[in-house]
DNA sequence: TCCGGTCATCGAAACGTTTTGATGATTCGT
DNA sequence: ACGAATCATCAAAACGTTTCGATGACCGGA
């Protein structure tokens, strides 16, 4: 009543208001048991009148749950500055908090679960996307007993079926047929070093198609964490060796763009001499010159994915047999289109 | 014990294994009393035995905070399809995010305030990012006595101090103010109709800019929630009227890329019968053909502004006399730039 | 030997809900 | 007109913490 500090109204204050107890308001509003009608307006608008909604922390200590989902990115993903990864970042959790807002379900974001300093988080299951192999986060949410599913699976545990998967398989296969269709006779792979999915399974889909094919395997490793004066450092002399490759494939699409500028500066052209192919879709690949055939990861299906299978797992569902696979998207472009028609 | 269904370990059962009371596990760890060092030794490692994390529901409950903020976009922003909204909304979204997770404070999305449900949700504050004009949500949170910030101000309420808002009165006029240099002798607005500060001020700076050179203002209103048919529509006509305007500025990107496209089916050129700018900048603007000049809303900065701000009103700062001001960057590009240099 | 004072620990209250067994009041069938 | 059944409401317990006054145990000074 008197203006001091703005307490926020109770359950008890509605009660009092409204003349009835406790138990009738909670009930007037959740309908789990009837309350007649004159009763249910008295309280109703005793409600209104105090501006009363219910507190969150202690609904969710009486039920267990607190109809919040939590969403772990893998740290090194979010942080390293590069344009590149904010985009990845970026479109990744805002097609996560799209989805989780149409379907009117809180969605929040895990700082570090292993930091004591972080009061952790009233969660009723999280989605941890792009795990490592053998992910401790993974690890420590599953041994607290809370529903996770995964955006990508982690690599050390295909037995783990709440998850979405990319099949980078079928798609690297692709791109690797569709490079040896436009001549490519000696096609490299520049390759992250995250022990996440993305990474090694397409050293493992590239590994296998040299082999299938007799064609010699070349990998390089260009380190996420590399900043552009490195990375040119390891891309350049690979450009200007006499053994030089006439195809790469990129893992970052900023990386590759990077591979088109300095190609250029050796006087390479591509597609002529070089095709520049990259695994990750981002405005660096769709706007190099020319612009680079890519792999769109699809995050926004991806997370949609993922939503639906959280939602149906806190609905209580079977865990399935399989993860949900979908098909990233291989868009070609200039860069490796050595026959006429550009894109 | 049994491993019927797992159970959460409590602070009971800790206090139980370490043989102490309840309080001393609390204060353990909180550290607020002193404990002896043996003691602390056999709640720790009793705690790390059971897996024991506190219940944060509990803990607010308890201590009136949660170290949780919210985000609140307003609805529209989110919903409409167009990839446009979608890269403005990843961009603030992830930048908001980066920010938090960077600072260790657990962000989370607020479905819909007023639907009723939807549980609501424990935050300590909460950022309502671009509010409408006499924002209804906005003024649902302060009712409620949460501690907000904005990002950009509710129009309709210049008092309220805490928030980060755009300087567009100077970015527009100096758009203006170039097209004019550039040769423009009759400038269209071609402007959003959502009641929120970007419309709003851009629309005033623009009738001033008007007035002030005696130039004959041209409003044409193209609201944020047309499909590209439906504002080709509108847009056509304008291009085609033998009162065509030499320089439009279109409020969104995706749009003004739009009106790039219809020029060139009409046979104009651009810049040089016709200047397009853009007010929001993203992909459409940047790889338009040609490139089109725009206003970058600069969310990384604006985000990162506004979580130190509810991290300062949270710590109990006093209220600022002014709203922090942000600088919105003009990106001039190709289309409208008619002098020699190129981009 | 006794008293005032730390020091470490304990017990109980409180935070605001939901849930459930209990209680009266009303209705219905006979 | 009486017992049984139904209906609306109430009171109290429980959820898992943090906080704070109270309680002993121990120590030093006289």
């Amino acid at each position: 009543m008197n203006g001091s500090t703005a307490r926020r109204a109770t359950i008890r204050d509605v009660a009092e208001q409204a003349k009835v107890s406790i138990s009738t308001v909670s009930h007037a509003f959740s309908g789990s048991r009837p309350i007649s009608q004159a009763t249910k307006d008295r309280v109703f608008r005793a409600a209104a009148e105090l501006g009363y909604d219910a507190n969150p922390s202690a609904r969710s200590l009486r039920t267990g749950r607190s109809g919040i989902v939590g969403l772990v990115l893998r740290p090194r993903f979010a942080l390293s500055g590069t344009p590149d990864r904010a985009e990845t970042f970026n479109r990744l959790v805002g097609s996560v908090a799209t989805e989780m807002l149409r379907r009117k379900v809180g969605l929040i974001h895990v700082p570090d679960l292993h930091d004591p300093s972080v009061s952790s988080v009233p969660m009723d299951g999280c989605i941890v996307a792009h795990p490592y192999g053998a992910d401790e986060a993974l690890a420590e949410l599953r041994h607290r007993g809370l529903p996770v599913v995964t955006i990508e699976e982690d690599p050390d545990q295909p037995e783990f079926t709440w998850a979405v998967r990319l099949d980078y398989t079928t798609v690297v296969t692709a791109l690797l047929d569709h490079l040896r269709d436009q001549g490519a006779s000696s096609t490299a792979l520049l390759t992250g070093t995250e022990g996440n999915a993305w990474n090694r399974r397409s050293q493992q889909t590239y590994l296998a198609w040299c082999e299938r094919h007799g064609h010699a395997a070349r990998t390089e490793l260009l380190s996420e964490g590399l900043g552009i004066d490195d990375a040119a450092a390891v891309i350049r002399p690979l450009l200007a060796s006499s053994e030089r490759p006439d195809a790469v494939v990129v893992a970052t699409s900023d990386f590759a763009a990077l591979t088109a500028e300095i190609a250029a500066d050796q006087g390479l052209r591509v597609p002529g001499d070089l095709m520049i192919a990259a695994l990750t879709d981002t405005e660096h690949s769709r706007s190099a010159i020319p612009p680079i055939t890519a792999m769109d990861l699809n995050h926004e299906l991806l997370a949609e994915e993922a939503v639906e299978l959280m939602l149906a797992r806190l609905a209580g569902a079977q865990t399935p047999a399989e993860p949900v696979v979908i098909a990233p998207t291989l868009r070609v472009r200039a860069s490796t289109q050595r026959s006429g028609e550009a894109g």
